[in-house]
DNA sequence: CAGGGAGTGATACACTGTAACAAAGCCGCC
DNA sequence: GGCGGCTTTGTTACAGTGTATCACTCCCTG
């Protein structure tokens, strides 16, 4: 569970894991398709109290901070990590443009690839963002199913 | 030059190329570093003739249609394409965060591995963006010799 | 209680992108 | 040349995304 790591890793880190910090993650991990600050601002929103979004962008920034939740930039988009992966560690994100779901992956040969190409660019990473529009498994078949 | 390879496509596609998407991707080429689309409005205006933003997008947008320009997801910018590569080929993007320059390169390793990655994870690929900021060849030597 | 730091609320604003419709230019056809 | 249809551009308004700023609360410490 994604809370709990939340949990852990802001007890370890000595940091607040405050309601609204909390909650922020909780509609990211819950909302599907992976949701924009501004439908995230919405959802916390009730008759009596309003969440505004800048808000929700400021549990954002913290939750990626710890690398609890990761932003889609092709799509202005955030989801939470799936991996528990460390930070700056290279992610591949697969992003179905039918159901819209985003999954997340590891890809040690991406990884050492890019490497090579950086270095023979003479150019020093600092981190990357790999997004791959397509279709998923699941929506795939279904296509297959009715076509 | 880019406004010669431009000129060649529209008149292989049978489509204009008209004085403004010519100035649009002269402002893309010549801005350093990559402008955003307000960018070039403000750059393509002067007293007694206005360019309105969406003028520029619809610049843009046809000539991305084209792969004469690249956008740049993470830093909401645009760049001409350096190398007359196919459309939906991989790229990636080096975006210097000291000078703010933004190269562009190929890399067959990324594109094997990512290949390999899609596979093992059933995920069937349109197209992907892959952008790495860090510093370049250049800003990385200037930082060593003050340094 | 005074002081300070972290977190949140609230407002305003800047930046990015699109929708809708009107006006102008181009082009083939009569 | 004039007409009809298409593409391109102008104009306005608007939606969506993200940040700056200041005030207020809360909690902890001395
Ligand atoms: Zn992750
Ligand atoms: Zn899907
Ligand atoms: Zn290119
Ligand atoms: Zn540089």
């Amino acid at each position: 569970m994604i809370l709990t790591r939340a949990e852990e890793l802001c007890r370890e880190r000595g940091v607040q894991f405050t309601a609204l910090r909390r909650e922020v993650l909780e509609a990211v991990a819950a909302s599907e398709p992976p949701p924009g600050a501004y439908d995230i601002a919405e959802r916390l929103s009730r008759p009596g109290r309003r969440v505004a979004p800048v808000s929700v962008y400021r549990a954002l920034d913290f939750l990626m901070e710890l690398g609890l939740v990761h932003r889609i930039a092709s799509r202005n988009a955030f989801v939470p990590c799936a991996h528990a992966h460390g930070i700056g560690e290279n992610v591949v994100f697969l992003i179905c443009r039918t159901c819209g779901g985003i999954d997340e992956t590891t890809s040690p040969e991406v990884e050492s690839g890019l490497g090579k190409t950086l270095k023979r660019a003479g150019f020093t990473p600092a981190h990357s963002i790999l997004e791959v529009e397509g279709d998923c498994g699941a929506c795939r078949d279904k296509a297959r199913g009715a076509g």
